[in-house]
Parts: structure tokens; sequence; C-alpha cells
DNA sequence: TTTTTTCTCACTAATATTAGGGATTTTTTT
DNA sequence: AAAAAAATCCCTAATATTAGTGAGAAAAAA
């Protein structure tokens, strides 16, 4: 019998994808203390996600978002597209917008901040666990913010364009080209170019047809 | 000095609008007891929430959802539209989700199943107050599934793109470049070029961003 | 079986966009 | 009052797109 992997009675199984060493045996080390959570493994490369799922069948997997080779966006994407019935955990030090939206669209059953008290993680894995959700309060802010901006334009409270930002980008959803936006908002071609810059960067795009996309996608107009 | 209205230092300050009369008092009890919550009032009809608010100034409402004369929605909706600054905290035993997503729309900030464990109110209304927001998990699970299956569906107009246009103009719709769609389309960046070409002739346009607005508006992909 | 589209590709040249640097002046926040 | 953010502008250079012209196969329609 391999009591690495036996599962001692009817425990929560886990697995941990985290590329902080210190944080991840910690954590471990903390998890598998409780008599509720059963750490199957825990590693630092989410690439291994899918096999080392079919081989532990984890219920839950607390996954990290910043991970070297592959972030755990990716992961918990392809890990929900494979075995939809585990409940993924993503964790992060950030509260990035962007990411929230992008691991909550990718599948992701709950959305925690990093805390230092290890009893956060546990209470989080029991909600997932049983509940099928666990969101941080934080997080369940933005999460509602965006049903009670009612058009369903979602995403707008995850991306900050300024106002000249969003005239040039309704501009742009036009199909206007530079020198025509340059002269409906009345300034240089030059800081059009500047504009347009700064909402790729927010936007993460590279050009203006990406931008139309996710504008009218996204209702940022 | 009016006691009763007078507030102890920094707590946090609620009222409470629930119609049952033993769950009322003894929540009002329970919350009065701690340190960090206090009850300003606890009423049974949400008719007199404007004026109660207005008189104590609360930092969360506790709102039960089922209540006689006016429902907790109802109620939320005008307080909210009045004092959009206090945090209303719903709280009822169903979860059926038609009445989940009306709070949530009508601007509640938390919403949580009755518990008989008091602790789960303190937590919520200290959640609600530090952070904004507070959903139970099983809420938060719900309100997820929501988000995530938001899929539109669209109805088609005939335009004479042949299929190959459709693919380049599908790949347009994505952001792609001329190289990305002659490698996904398995074609030559000349080749590109000329659907490309022919698709501007036939949507009347002159650069990418329109041809997507027109393909996305006209739902030709 | 013609005829006509469609799909494919190439070359060129004019424009337009993207991206990298700054930099200054307002506004807003702290 | 100081710091941060927003809006404005400029220059350059590398790429990308647009548009014109032309043309050979494959597929579909007549």
């Amino acid at each position: 019998m391999d009591i690495f992997n036996f599962n001692w009675g009817g425990m929560i199984r886990i697995l941990i994808f985290e590329d902080n060493k210190n944080l991840r045996e910690s954590l471990s080390l903390y998890l598998a203390g409780t008599n509720e959570i059963w750490v199957a493994g825990a590693y630092n490369d989410p690439r291994a996600a899918i096999s080392e799922i079919k081989k532990h069948k984890p219920d839950v997997v607390l996954m990290d978002i910043q991970m070297p080779h592959m972030n755990g966006i990716e992961a918990t994407l392809s890990i929900k597209k494979m075995f939809p019935e585990v409940k993924i955990l993503v964790q992060t030090v950030y509260e990035d917008d962007e990411r929230i939206f992008q691991a909550i669209c990718a599948g992701a059953n709950g959305y925690i901040i990093k805390s230092p008290d290890p009893e956060t993680y546990v209470q989080a894995i029991k909600d997932v666990y049983t509940s099928g959700s666990a969101l941080s309060p934080l997080i369940a802010s933005k999460v509602l913010a965006m049903f009670q901006n009612q058009n369903s334009n979602a995403h707008q409270v995850f991306v900050a364009l300024t106002l000249r930002e969003k005239d040039v980008l309704a501009c742009m959803v036009k199909g206007m080209s530079y020198k025509m936006i340059s002269d409906a908002c009345d300034i240089s071609y030059n800081t059009v170019n500047s504009h347009v810059k700064k909402i790729y960067e927010k936007l993460h795009v590279n050009s203006a047809s990406e931008a139309v996309v996710k504008a009218m996608a996204w209702k940022l107009i």
C-alpha cells in the first residue's frame, strides 16, 4: 500500500501548485496537519498539473496565479477542460482586476488573496469543497460590482480607462484612423498615438482590431 | 445624551430589519453583545427603513428578504437610491437564483443564508463593512455560475462572403495579423492580403477595425 | 463543356500603425 | 504643498497594412 497516496478517511484531497518554495512547503505542512485536508501533492510547476491530477484525483486544487512556465489561469483552463469536477481555488498576492476576471472565466471556483493566516486557506478549501465556491470579501465585492453595473458591462469594472482613452477607443470602434480621431477629438495625431498606446497596454492587446473586439465584447464604450 | 444612540467608539453601526420576532431579538441581543458591532435598531417593517436610516446613520443594514408589507429587495433598492454608501447585507432562508440575482441588482453588498450560528452574522457584517462585500460560499457559487455562462445568442445575416473570406474575417475578429492569419489558414501572406482586399470591398470598408466592427455587428462570423 | 467564381500567389509602392523613447502642462489625490 | 495621474505634444524607426495590378489552378455553375 502506498501510504503517501492513501486517503485516510473522508478528507478533502488537495493538490497544491505554488512556485514559492517557502510558501508551498509551509502551507503543505500546515494543511497536512489538519484532519480535514489531505495534501496529495505540492508542485512548483503547473505544467505537470494534468498528469498529477490524473494520478491523485484531488477534490480541490490550490493554484497560484503567478508561476514560471505557465500561469495559473492557463492551468486552470486546461484542468477544467479535462476534469470539470475538480474544484480550483486560485490564490494570488495581487488583486489585479484583469486577472481576477480571467480566472473566473477560466472556471475557477474560488479566488482568494494570499494571507499570512493559514486558517484562511483551510476555510476556503472547505468552502469550495462543500459549497462549490469561495470568494474572499474583496473579490466578492468586485464580482458583485459587475452585476450591479446592470447593463452587464462587466469588464468595465476591471479596466480603468480614462475619459480621453474612452473617447479614443470609441472612435476606434467606429473604424476611424488616427487622422480622423485627431480631428474628431481635436487633439494632435501624436496624442492619438499616445492614447492608443495606453489603451493597448491596459487592454493587453497590440492592434486596433484586437482593441475593438475587446471594447465591444466588454462593452467598454 | 441619548445613550441608546450614542456610538461608543469605532464600532460598526447596524440596523436590523427582520419580521421574525424571535430571530430579530436574539440576533440583536447577540450582536449587541459583541464589542465590534453596535445595534442601532431592530425593526420588523422595512417601510420604516428610510426614516430610520436617516435617523441612525448605520454603516450596515441587515435586511431580511421575506417580510410583510414590503420585501427586502424593494427596501434595498430604495435605501440604495437614497443612501448609496450604506452597506446592505441581505439574508434569507432561500437560495433561489432569481432572488439572489434581484438582490444583487438592487445593490445588495452581501447575501447570506440564514444560519443558526450567530458568528456567521458577525463575520459577514465585518466583511461587508471592511471589504464592501460578503457572500456566503453557496451564494458565491451561484453568482460565479451566472457570470460564467453569459453566452449570447446570435442571429445571422447573409452576406456574400466566401468560405475562405469568412475564415480570414474570423481570424481578423480574433485580432490576428496577416502573418498569424497566413499561419492559421495555411496560406501565404499575399493570399491573406488578397482575401482581405476582397472582404473590404464587399463590406465597403477600408481598415481591419471597421471590418471587425461590421463583422461583429452583422454577426458574420 | 464552357464560363465564372473562388482560391491561390507575387510584386510594388504609398500609407498607417505600433512601439520606443521623452517632455510639459493640467488635474487630481494625498 | 507635494506627489501622482491624466492629457497633451514631439521624434524616430521598425513593421504592418492597404491598394493596385496581374495571373495560374481548382471548383462550381451554367
